[in-house]
RNA sequence: GGGCGGUUAGCUCAGUUGGUUAGAGCGCCUGCCUUACAAGCAGGAUGUCCGGGGUUCGAGUCCCUGACCGCCCA
């Protein structure tokens, strides 16, 4: 193994390597597979969400496909085939948009070059610009198979495309007419519902007189005052509508009124839709230009007239104002009324505009000729499989969000009037005028035969295509006998992991388009049985008609045994949805905010595995993420611990094999093994490594992306580094004296750990971790990288009484650094310590004496029957321990036993309350009640040690180690050391003889200067202290042969202390 | 207007089906360059679990209610 590592971890200098490395062995490529090859069930397939051509990569890419990637990597080492599948979209209007500004740069337009030219134009940009994405992706490490990379407009996946449209259309699922659609002046095009935004708005509410008509068509003295946003649609209104009910206009029903500025003659019409608290009650009614309009006008027969252009510019049904802008038609629009006399008022009013979601532009609702899909069929099938269960969400919450939007569903809109996309099948005959949609470029009309057809200049909406995405790239439709590997192998996919901002736009149309088409896949001989009892859909087309006229007497259609069950045909069984990465503020990142994090930067300040631990960490389900690069320095420094350590034991490494001892590389690779006489730190590595992965496995199954990382983090630093790697110290002898099967053991199993560790850890950090674990084979590697190896798994038993011991030993070891650190012993200075501890524990911590020693720099233990009087003491459930103290803060020690005091009361109390109640005596289960009952009796025992504590603190004025200038007054007491002072002391403190006899205490300098009533209490306390004493009889006794025990001996002493800490564990 | 979330330490967040004395990271305070790591080590302080009511033997957790914040849809 190398030794040269250099001292400091540096992303930089290996990521490049290993990102290059990972795509050019192709190591995340899953072949073909074989043809009949049984349905795997142990696939694992996710779809990376189709970034678009023009996208660049940011933050909320980088956690999805961190959140993704830890998934693949770890069902890969877990043995699943794991493929993931890359792509991006074509995106329509976002890519148009880059290229015409291209264009405008070079002072041209599209419409100068002409439709081909410009897609092919379209075409040489993606082939620049486009995937720049998947590149930052590749450095990114992200372990997706290459190989099947797709774009949207790929010829495979625009056959599905049109397939899809055109056999919709022929379920009459697919039809064309005009209606209001969101349209964008400034693309001009319709865009869907889902891609409008509001935005709330400081805007106006102008009301204004329509003169009310006599019979004879001329003006009357009244007018009816209507409220309005858009005054400039008023060119197009063809009514007024009122609420029925409306007294105030009862007598007004049948009239007519004269619309001003145009000056034609419209009805009063007499409208449930109407809400006579809005404005004034009455509602100018514009069908072309507004939804509701709309939906009046159709219940009245009124007429449409479209009073604007695709630019949102006035048509000429707008008389004088023909060819203004719709805001400059406004303002004089108002200004003409002004003058007139018949704008009533101005009033303040906020109010959401449409926004369009690619360019802002305040979107204008305009009747328009376009596509629609009748959605309520696919609707209620996408309803199903969700309520039927095969669709699982996490969080779980988006069930809800998702069922309650696909239940108040509205017809898709699917045309789209720009250039870059997926045509619309469709031809127009200018004979017959009827319309052609056909698999196949048609040569003339399906219904009369004339060569003259044009096809439809529309594309359809790009979440067409990407809903078809999960089975067009599985082959669709061309699932023939000779090419259908691939979708039986892979389809249904295993998971879909995206943002909330698509679950509609893409997730809830896969999941249509999917199920819908899917259930036509026929499935392949010897897979289920479909489990639903409704006829195939291609038979019944689940169109309103078809259902509405459905014989009553219609028997239920034999089920075939190829057909594809709901369960089948979803396009994924489960969707993880992440939330926002905010910026450190929690504000949204936007540009114009400036506060955009880019990935790529970040990953060169910190690199890419610590970037992606910060977001592992922080994905917690449902929870938007904060991201804050304090947080990555804090993961960039647990890498270079991990290299540090790594370092260390490479170190280690290279030394025993100087000196003939070698590690037996078949032990790697596996879960590390210890027997059952190992030292007590083996046992407990090995143990608490089971548990990190027991723990992180499960995490990962849930989806606990932060509790993975964070149980990896723990186990690495807190358990593996800060305590087994400092305590293996003492077993790392490489001298010829050395007993050398010792050494063997303890270099095993501190290998084996730290390389399964490497494993546990990869998928959160999959450079540091290859580089690492191909360093410990020192280049012979059982597999080209830590990914291709197995995922550690938790197969046998923990060892509880490992873990148990360890506990205690640890907070044997803590207590006594407090204790050296309150009695101001010098961070250098060996000190040494006491231990009073009950029978049972006492060959556990006789057999702990060197790590004691050399994790809390103790000089000497010595085992005893009581503390001595006069050290400074430290208690615990289990033991006591106390030092000599050189100098002790008197007040800061009473305020903490006071405050402990207080705190064990408020226990005691708490339990008291419990355990004096027979309701829960009765009710509550039997382990509850014990554990109370434990805690109890040991919070009891606490408290009369740190009362007795207490009670034996001298008086705070002499509490002083060296005789100094007058004492301070209470309130200033704490206590100050010169340097020289300090020294004095330590030495004095480690010359002191350790047995310390308890009827001895004159050395301490308390007692000789206390004022005689302190003296007094603290000589009566003492004893009593003793009285009480935790520790039994034959305590001292023990302790006392223990420290002459032989080796053996204490093993034996050790495994009494270990089945009584089993016992403790199982109770 | 309809729907869905959230409020826990100075900050960012965990806290499983109600069950023992509410946790982590960062930050903060104190002391240490103890040779794997100062991107480090050791010790320490910090809570009205948003307010009110209820259910229960027992509520951060369940129910009702109020306040505030956020998101989605119309």
């Amino acid at each position: 193994m190398p030794n040269d590592l250099p001292k400091a971890y540096d992303p930089t200098a290996i990521e490049d390597h290993w990102a290059e490395y990972w795509v050019r062995e192709k190591l995340f490529t899953q072949p073909p597979p074989e043809k009949d090859a049984p349905k795997d069930a142990d696939s694992f397939v996710i779809l990376l969400p189709p970034p678009n051509v023009t996208g660049r990569l940011h933050m909320g890419h980088m956690l999805n496909q961190t959140e993704m990637d830890i998934l693949t990597r770890w069902q890969r080492m877990r043995g699943r085939k794991a493929l993931w599948l890359p792509g991006t979209d074509h995106a329509g209007i976002a890519t148009q948009m880059m290229v015409e500004r291209q264009l405008a740069e070079e002072g041209k337009k599209r419409q100068d070059m002409g439709r081909d030219a410009f897609v092919k134009r379209v075409w040489e940009w993606k082939k620049h610009y486009g995937g720049a994405i998947l590149d930052q992706m590749k450095r990114l490490g992200a372990s997706v198979d290459w190989s099947r990379e797709y774009f949207t407009m790929d010829d495979k996946l625009s056959v599905a495309v049109r397939v899809a449209f055109v056999k919709l259309y022929e379920q009459d699922l697919i039809y064309r007419g005009a209606y209001i659609v969101n349209w964008c002046p400034r693309c001009q095009t319709a865009i869907s519902d889902l891609e409008v935004v509001y935005d709330e708005h400081q805007g106006h509410l102008w009301e204004i007189k329509y003169p009310v008509l006599n019979d004879d068509r001329t003006d009357s003295d009244e007018f009816l005052t209507i409220a309005t946003t858009r005054p400039e649609t008023m060119l197009g209104d063809v009514a007024v509508a009122v609420h029925p009910d409306d007294e105030r206009y009862t007598h007004l029903h049948g009239k007519r009124l004269r619309l001003p500025v145009v000056n034609r003659i419209i009805p009063i019409v007499l409208d449930d839709y109407v809400s006579r608290e809005f404005g004034t009650g009455a509602v100018k009614v514009t069908p072309a230009h507004d939804p509701n309009d709309f939906a009046i006008g159709q219940r009245h027969n009124l007429p449409t007239i479209n009073v604007m252009d695709e630019t949102a510019k006035i048509t000429g049904e707008g008389g004088r104002y023909k060819g203004l802008d719709r805001y400059i038609a406004r303002k004089r629009i108002i200004a003409e009324l002004e003058q007139e006399g018949l704008l009533v008022a101005v009033k303040d009013h906020v109010h959401n505009v449409g926004h369009c979601d690619r360019c802002k532009t305040v979107v204008e609702p305009r009747l328009s000729l376009q596509w629609f899909i009748k959605i309520q069929p696919l609707a209620d099938k996408a309803i199903a499989a969700v309520k039927e269960g095969h669709i699982k969400f996490t969080p779980e919450m988006y069930e809800k969000t998702y069922l309650n939007w696909m239940e108040n569903i509205h017809d898709w809109c699917i045309s789209r009037q720009l250039w870059w996309g997926h045509r619309i099948p469709a031809w127009e005959c200018s004979k017959c005028h009827k319309t052609t949609v056909a698999r196949k470029d048609p040569t003339q009309c399906s219904h009369c035969g004339a060569e003259e057809i044009t096809q439809s200049t529309d594309v359809l909406d790009t979440w067409f295509s990407s809903g078809l995405l999960p089975v067009s790239v599985f082959g669709w439709p061309n699932i023939t006998p000779e090419n259908r590997a691939d979708f039986d192998a892979f389809y249904p996919t295993s998971l879909l992991v995206t943002g909330f901002d698509i679950l509609f736009f893409w997730v809830a149309r896969m999941i249509m388009l999917g199920c819908w088409f899917a259930s036509d896949v026929p499935t392949r001989d010897g897979s289920p049985v479909p489990l639903i009892q409704t006829a195939p859909p291609v038979e019944a087309p689940a169109g309103d008609a078809a259902s509405a006229e459905a014989p009553v007497d219609e028997t239920p259609k034999p089920i075939k045994v190829d057909q594809r069950s709901l369960a089948q045909s979803v396009p994924f069984r489960e969707v993880y949805i992440h939330a926002l990465v905010r910026d450190a503020n929690r504000e949204k990142m936007s540009k114009t905010k400036g506060n955009v994090i880019d990935p790529i930067e970040i990953v060169k300040q910190y690199g890419t595995d610590a970037v992606r631990f910060t977001l592992a960490s922080m994905a917690s389900p449902g929870t938007d993420i904060a991201f804050n690069t304090e947080r990555t320095e804090g993961y960039r420094a647990f890498a270079n611990k991990i290299w540090n350590a790594a370092r260390f034991i490479f170190m280690n490494v290279d030394k025993a094999a100087e000196a003939g001892i070698k590690v037996d590389p078949a032990v790697l690779g596996s879960m590390p093994k210890v027997s059952a006489s190992a030292p007590l730190e083996e046992r407990w590595i090995v143990a608490e490594l089971q548990s990190a992965v027991a723990k992180v496995n499960e995490s990962l199954t849930n989806y606990r992306y932060d509790d993975a990382a964070n149980t990896i983090y723990q186990f690495f630093w807190g358990s593996f580094c800060d305590w087994y790697l400092e305590i293996v110290k003492l077993r790392l002898d490489f001298s010829e004296t050395a007993d050398k099967a010792a050494t063997t053991a303890a270099l095993t199993t501190l290998v084996s750990v730290f390389e399964a560790a490497l494993r546990l850890l990869s998928p959160f950090m999959p450079f540091l971790t290859e580089e690492l674990w191909k360093a410990v084979y020192n280049g012979e590697t059982p597999a080209k990288s830590i990914a291709l190896s197995r995922y550690p798994q938790c197969a046998t038993a923990i060892d509880k009484d490992a873990l148990n011991s360890m506990d205690l030993v640890q907070k044997l070891i803590v207590e006594i650094r407090a204790l050296r650190k309150d009695s101001g012993v010098e961070e250098k200075a060996l000190t040494p310590v006491e231990i009073c501890t009950d029978s049972i524990y006492v060959a556990l911590f006789v057999q702990a004496d060197a790590i004691v020693e050399r994790l809390a720099r103790v000089s000497e233990v010595k085992h005893v029957a009581q503390i001595s009087l006069g050290l400074a003491k430290r208690h615990h459930a289990a033991f006591e321990v106390g030092i000599p103290k050189p100098q002790i803060n008197v007040a800061a020690e009473r305020e903490r036993l006071t405050k402990d005091i207080a705190k064990y009361e408020k226990g005691i109390a708490a339990a008291d309350r419990q355990l004096g109640n027979e309701g829960f005596l009765a009710k509550a289960p039997a382990h509850v009640v014990e554990g109370l009952k434990k805690q109890h009796a040991e919070t009891t025992l606490l408290l009369e040690k740190a009362q007795a504590a207490l009670a034996a603190l001298p008086p705070e004025e002499t509490a002083k180690v060296n005789e100094g200038p007058a004492a301070k007054p209470a309130a200033e007491q704490e206590v100050e050391t010169t340097e020289e002072q300090k020294s004095e002391a330590v030495e004095e403190q480690l010359s002191e003889e350790l047995e310390v006899k308890a009827s001895e205490p004159s050395e301490e300098p308390a007692n000789e200067t206390a004022e005689e009533p302190a003296s007094e209490a603290a000589s009566e306390e003492a004893p009593a202290a003793s009285e009480e004493k935790p520790c039994e009889a034959e305590c001292e006794e023990v302790s006392e042969a223990a420290n002459e025990q032989t080796n053996e001996a204490a093993e034996e002493a050790g495994e009494a202390a270990k089945e009584q800490t089993s016992k403790t564990a199982e109770e």
